[in-house]
RNA sequence: GCGAAAGUGGCGUAACCGGUAGCCGCGCGAGUCUUAGAAGCUCGUCCCGUAAGGGGUGGGGGUUCGAGUCCCCCCUUUCGCACCA
C-alpha cells in the first residue's frame, strides 16, 4: 500500500489481479444459492457512454454485494452486433459491417475492462457470430414447425431514412424509433411471429411479477397490448348477401346507431361498389386517404380532420331492424377490430364530431343516472346545455331509453345480455380484440440473422433443414444504400438448391428483426459456447429466470416484451418451465448534460454535443470515483444531471477513507494486534459511540440495497468515514480497545465500499493485513449487532401545542411516567406552560412528548 | 384530450408506521497552513430577526395532540398513450 491514492495505479493493478485469480468466473454449483444480475447488453457504437457507465455500475454493485452475502453471483455480457448503424457505417465508409462491429467490441471492451466491472468474461456473446445467430434461425424454424410464424403480404412500417421495415413498436408515434423519420406504409411480403397468440398470458402472467417491476412499464405494456372486451355485431347489407362485421364495446348503445362507418381500405368497399354510380367518387376519397396516410408527417402533431363519404349502401341494424346509411371514413383503422364500426354520435365522442361534420342524425339511447339509490334517479335530459343542444357525446354507462324491449335496463346489464341475444340469433358474438399486432420480423438489410427459408419454385416455401444451420451471412457484400437488402444481389447467397426435391432455389435475402438476439439472449450466457444447441436446458434451469435486470426505459415495451413472449415459446418448446425470464426490473433515469448555449438537459449524445466520455473521467479521477459519484449523484431510477464537481466530492471522499486506512495499517495489520473481543467496560464512551455508528451503517446499508438505494448507502458510508474521522485517536496511543472499534469500523467500511468502489477498496483489505483479495478469503459482508446498534441515550423533544419548546435527554427504556415528568419539569417547557391548563401530554415512548394546554 | 408519477435550501438529495424537516454531498462564506496558488484541515451555510422569537416542504382547505407524509380542490412539471370503436 502506498502512502498516497493513485487510482491509476491500483485500478490497473486490481484488474489484472482479478484476471489472474479468475475473481468472477462462476459454474453452476448446487450448493450455493444463485444469483443472476443482469444488465441489458450494449449495442457496441463504438464508445461508452455515460448511460452505460451508469447502468453498469447499477448491476455490478448488486453482484458485489450478492457475492459478499455468499451467493455464486453470474454476472455475464455481451454485444447486440447485428444492426443498422453497422450497415449504414458501411455504406459511408466502405468498410465491411463485420470490420466495423468487431473494431468497436473491442474497443468497448476495454471501456468495460477499465472500468473494472466484475463480468465473467469467459461468457461473452455476440449476436452477430454465426455460433449465436445459428440458434436464431433454429427457433424460427421451431416456431414454424408450430404454425407461430407466417409469411403474409401487409403494409409494413417503412423508414425512408434507413430503408427498412420497422416493427409496430418500432414505428410507435409514426416515426422511427432510431432516427425519428417520419414512417410510411410500404407493401412487402413480410415474415411475422405470432405474438398475439400470447396476449392473453402476456396479460395475466403481469400478476407473477407485479411488485418485482415498475408499476409504469407494466402499465405501458398493458396499454400496448390494448386488450378490449366487447362484441361483433353484423349488419346486413340490404339488396345483398354481404355482412358488415363490425367491433363494439358497447353494444348497449346500438340503438343510438345512425351510420355504419368503415374504413377505407375496407375490402367490401370495393366489392359492393362494383356497379354502384358512386364507387368513382368513393374510390377517390379512399385514395385521397390513402395518399394523406402515406405523406402523413408526424403523428405527434394534432389528430387529423375526419373525413368521410356517403357510399349509398344501407345497412341493418339488427337489432332494431332500422336502416342505416354505410359510409367510409378515415378515423376507421383497418388495422383495429374489424376495420368496421357502428356509429354511434350520441355516446361515442369520435362518431359524435363525424355527425356534427356530416349531419348524421343523433339519437340518445343512455340516459346519465344521477341517483342511483334512487328509484328512477336519472335523468334523461343528458348533456343539454342551456341552447338544448348537446355539446359532447355522453359516453358513461347509464340508462337503456328509446331501446326497445331493451329500454330500462343498465348498460352493464345490456352488454352482457344483448350480446348473448347476438349470440342466440346468429348476428353477433362475444369478442376480446387486442391493440398488439403480430410482430413483423423481416428486415430488408444484410447486418441481421438470415430468416433461413428457401423458395423453390415447385415446392415453394421449404424452411433450411436444423442440419444446415446456420444460415451464414457471406463475408463481404456491396452497399450501395439504394434500398435493396445487399444479401439480394450476392448470387452465391441467393442461389441455392431445394432441400426436398433438389431443384433451382433461392434464399429468403430478408433478415431478422435484432430485437429476435436480444429477446433469449441472457440464456446463452448460462452456456454460451454449446455447438449443439441453443443452450442446455440444466444449465438454463439452474442460472434463469434472471433476479434483477437493469436498463433503460426506453425498452419498457419492445424488448421486455418480446423477450417475455419467448420464453413463453420456449417454455412451450419444453427448454424452460417458468413463465416469466426476469424476477426484477429496475430501470435506470437518464444521464443528461447541459446543451451548450441553452438551459435544457438533454440525454448526452454526439449530435448534441453534450456528450462527456467516460474515458476521459476515468483518466482525470479513476474509475471508482466515477462510479461511486454517478450512483451517490441521485437514486438510480432519477434523471442524473451531469456535473463535473459532483465527482471531486467522490474523489475526496476516497481520499480521505484511503488516509485514514494508511495511518491505521501498520497497526491494523499486525498480527499481534488481533485480539478477540474486549469485554463491554473496556470501550470508552466515545468507542461504543463508534461502535454504535458502525452497526446501525450495516443495517442501514443492508437495508438498502434490497431496494438498490445506492444514493443513501454511499451517504451512510460517508457518515461513517466522518464518525471515524471524529473519533481522533492516534494509532500510537490507542488502547486495545479504541483498535478493535477502529477495525471493526474500518473493516465495515471497507468492505461495504467495495460494491461501489472495488478496486480501492481491495487496495485498502489489502492493506488492513488480508491477503489473497476480498472474494478469496471466507470474507462475508458484516453483521449488524442489533445491541451494539442501540442507542444508549436519546434526545427527545418536547412539543407544546405542537411547537418544539425544549429537549429532554433519556434512555430507550425510560418508562412514560418519566419522560412525561421529566418534560413537564423542564425550564424551558415551563416557561410555555405557565399560567395555562395542561389538558393532555401525549408521550410516545423513545420519540417525543407534547403538551397540549390552553 | 386521457392516464400515471412527482413538486422539499442556490443545486443533487435525505426523512422508519403521521412524531425534532433538511442527513450526505456539491456550491458558497470565514479561518488555518503556504512565498503564492492549489490541495488539505477547522468552522459556518433554509428564510426573516441583534436577540427572544417568528415563518417555512407548489397553492388553498380538511382530519389529528401533531402533517413533507393521510383526505379534498387547484396549479406546475415529467413520463406514457393519443382517432384502438
Amino acid at each position: 500500500m502506498d502512502e498516497k491514492y493513485f487510482p491509476e495505479k491500483i485500478e490497473e493493478k486490481w484488474q489484472q489481479r482479478w484476471d489472474e485469480t479468475r475473481a468472477f468466473t462462476v459454474e453452476m454449483n448446487d450448493e450455493r444459492e444463485k444469483f443472476y444480475c443482469l444488465e441489458m447488453l450494449p449495442y457496441p457504437s463504438g464508445f461508452l457512454h455515460m448511460g452505460h457507465v451508469r447502468n453498469y455500475s447499477i448491476g455490478d454493485a448488486l453482484a458485489w454485494y450478492k457475492r459478499l452475502r455468499g451467493f455464486n453471483v453470474l454476472h455475464p455480457i455481451g454485444w447486440d452486433s447485428f444492426g443498422q448503424p453497422a450497415e449504414q457505417a458501411a455504406i459511408k465508409r466502405g468498410i465491411q459491417p463485420r470490420d466495423w462491429t468487431e473494431e468497436n467490441i473491442n474497443h468497448m471492451r476495454g471501456q468495460l475492462r477499465r472500468l473494472g466491472i466484475s463480468y465473467d468474461w469467459r461468457r461473452e456473446i455476440a449476436a452477430h457470430t454465426p455460433e449465436f445467430y445459428k440458434w436464431d434461425q433454429w427457433f424460427f424454424l421451431k416456431m414454424y414447425e408450430r404454425g407461430l410464424v407466417y409469411r403474409r403480404m401487409s403494409q409494413v412500417n417503412w423508414c425512408p431514412k434507413e430503408e427498412t421495415v420497422l416493427s409496430n413498436e418500432q414505428s410507435s408515434g409514426g416515426v422511427c424509433w432510431r432516427c425519428q423519420t417520419p414512417v410510411v406504409k410500404k407493401d412487402l411480403e413480410q415474415w411475422f411471429i405470432r405474438i398475439t397468440d400470447y396476449a392473453e398470458q402476456l396479460l395475466a402472467d403481469m400478476k407473477e411479477i407485479e411488485g418485482g417491476w415498475p408499476e409504469r412499464v407494466l402499465t405501458m405494456q398493458r396499454n400496448w397490448i390494448g386488450r378490449s372486451v366487447g362484441a361483433y355485431v353484423d349488419f346486413a347489407i340490404q339488396g345483398t348477401d354481404a355482412r358488415v362485421r363490425v367491433f363494439t364495446t358497447r353494444i348497449d348503445t346500438i340503438y343510438g346507431a345512425t351510420a355504419v362507418v368503415l374504413a377505407a381500405e375496407h375490402p367490401l368497399l370495393a366489392e359492393l361498389l362494383e356497379g354502384s354510380s358512386l364507387k368513382t367518387d368513393v374510390e377517390q376519397f379512399v385514395e385521397r386517404v390513402r395518399a394523406t396516410a402515406r405523406n402523413r408527417t408526424n403523428a405527434g402533431e394534432e389528430e387529423e380532420e375526419k373525413e368521410g363519404i356517403n357510399t349509398g349502401l344501407i345497412a341493418i341494424n339488427p337489432f332494431s331492424g332500422e336502416t342505416l346509411p354505410v359510409w367510409a371514413a378515415n378515423y376507421v383503422l383497418m388495422e383495429y377490430g374489424t376495420g368496421a364500426v357502428m356509429s354511434v354520435p350520441a355516446h361515442d365522442e369520435r362518431d359524435y364530431e363525424f355527425a356534427q361534420k356530416y349531419t348524421l342524425p343523433i339519437h340518445q339511447v343512455i340516459a346519465p343516472i344521477t341517483h342511483r339509490e334512487e328509484p328512477g334517479g336519472f335523468d334523461t335530459q343528458l348533456g343539454m346545455d342551456q341552447s338544448r343542444e348537446m355539446r359532447h357525446a355522453f359516453t358513461d354507462y347509464g340508462l337503456l331509453i328509446n331501446s326497445g324491449e331493451w329500454s330500462g335496463k343498465l348498460s352493464e346489464d345490456a352488454l352482457r345480455e344483448m350480446t348473448e341475444h347476438a349470440e342466440a340469433k346468429g348476428f353477433g358474438e362475444r369478442a376480446v380484440t387486442y391493440r398488439l399486432r403480430d410482430w413483423g420480423i423481416s428486415r430488408q438489410r444484410f447486418w441481421g440473422a438470415p430468416i433461413p427459408v428457401i423458395y423453390c419454385e415447385r415446392c415453394g416455401v421449404v424452411p433450411v433443414p436444423e442440419k444446415d444451420l446456420p444460415v451464414r451471412l457471406p463475408e463481404r457484400a456491396e452497399f450501395t444504400g439504394t434500398g435493396e437488402s445487399p444479401l439480394a444481389s450476392a448470387p452465391e447467397f441467393v442461389s441455392t438448391s431445394c432441400p426436398k426435391c433438389g431443384g433451382i432455389a433461392r434464399r429468403e435475402t430478408d433478415t431478422m428483426d435484432t430485437f429476435v438476439d436480444s429477446s433469449w439472449y441472457f440464456f446463452r450466457y448460462c452456456d454460451p459456447r454449446n455447438p449443439l444447441a441453443a443452450f442446455d436446458p440444466e444449465r438454463a434451469a439452474y442460472w434463469t429466470p434472471v433476479e434483477q435486470y437493469v436498463g433503460g426505459i426506453d425498452h419498457a415495451v419492445m424488448h421486455l416484451l418480446y423477450t417475455r413472449f419467448w420464453t413463453k415459446m420456449m417454455r412451450d418448446i419444453g427448454l424452460v418451465s417458468f413463465n416469466e425470464p426476469v424476477k426484477r426490473l429496475m430501470t435506470q433515469g437518464m444521464v443528461t448534460n447541459l446543451v451548450e448555449g441553452t438551459n435544457e438537459w438533454k440525454r448526452m449524445s454526439k449530435s448534441l454535443g453534450n456528450g462527456v466520455d467516460p474515458d476521459d473521467m476515468i483518466q482525470a479521477y479513476g474509475s471508482d470515483a466515477v462510479r461511486l459519484f454517478v450512483l451517490f449523484a441521485a437514486p438510480p431510477e432519477n434523471e442524473l444531471r451531469w456535473s463535473e464537481s459532483g465527482i471531486d466530492g467522490a474523489v475526496r471522499f476516497l481520499r480521505r477513507v484511503y488516509g485514514m486506512v494508511w495511518r491505521w495499517h501498520e497497526r491494523l495489520s499486525d498480527p499481534a494486534q488481533r485480539g478477540s473481543e474486549p469485554e463491554m467496560e473496556e470501550f470508552t464512551a466515545r468507542a461504543r459511540a463508534l461502535r454504535r455508528k458502525t452497526h446501525q451503517t450495516i443495517a442501514r446499508i443492508t437495508e438498502d440495497f434490497e431496494e438498490l438505494h445506492y444514493n443513501t448507502s454511499v451517504a451512510a458510508l460517508m457518515e461513517l468515514q466522518n464518525a471515524l474521522s471524529d473519533f481522533k485517536v492516534e494509532p500510537q496511543d490507542a488502547s486495545p480497545a479504541d483498535v478493535y472499534v477502529i477495525r471493526e469500523a474500518l473493516e465495515a467500511l471497507v468492505l461495504m465500499l467495495t460494491p461501489f468502489a472495488p478496486h480501492i477498496a481491495e487496495e485498502m483489505w489489502e492493506g488492513l493485513g488480508h491477503a489473497g483479495g476480498i472474494l478469496g478469503s471466507e470474507v462475508r459482508w458484516p453483521e449488524a449487532r442489533e445491541e451494539l446498534a442501540r442507542k444508549e441515550e436519546l434526545e427527545i423533544p418536547v412539543q407544546v401545542n405542537g411547537k418544539l419548546r425544549g429537549r429532554i435527554m433519556a434512555t430507550p427504556d425510560t418508562p412514560e411516567e418519566a419522560l412525561r415528568a421529566a418534560a413537564l419539569a423542564d425550564e424551558k417547557v415551563r416557561s410555555w406552560i405557565e399560567g395555562h391548563d395542561v389538558l393532555k401530554v401525549i408521550v410516545v415512548p423513545q420519540r417525543l412528548v407534547n403538551i397540549v394546554v390552553r
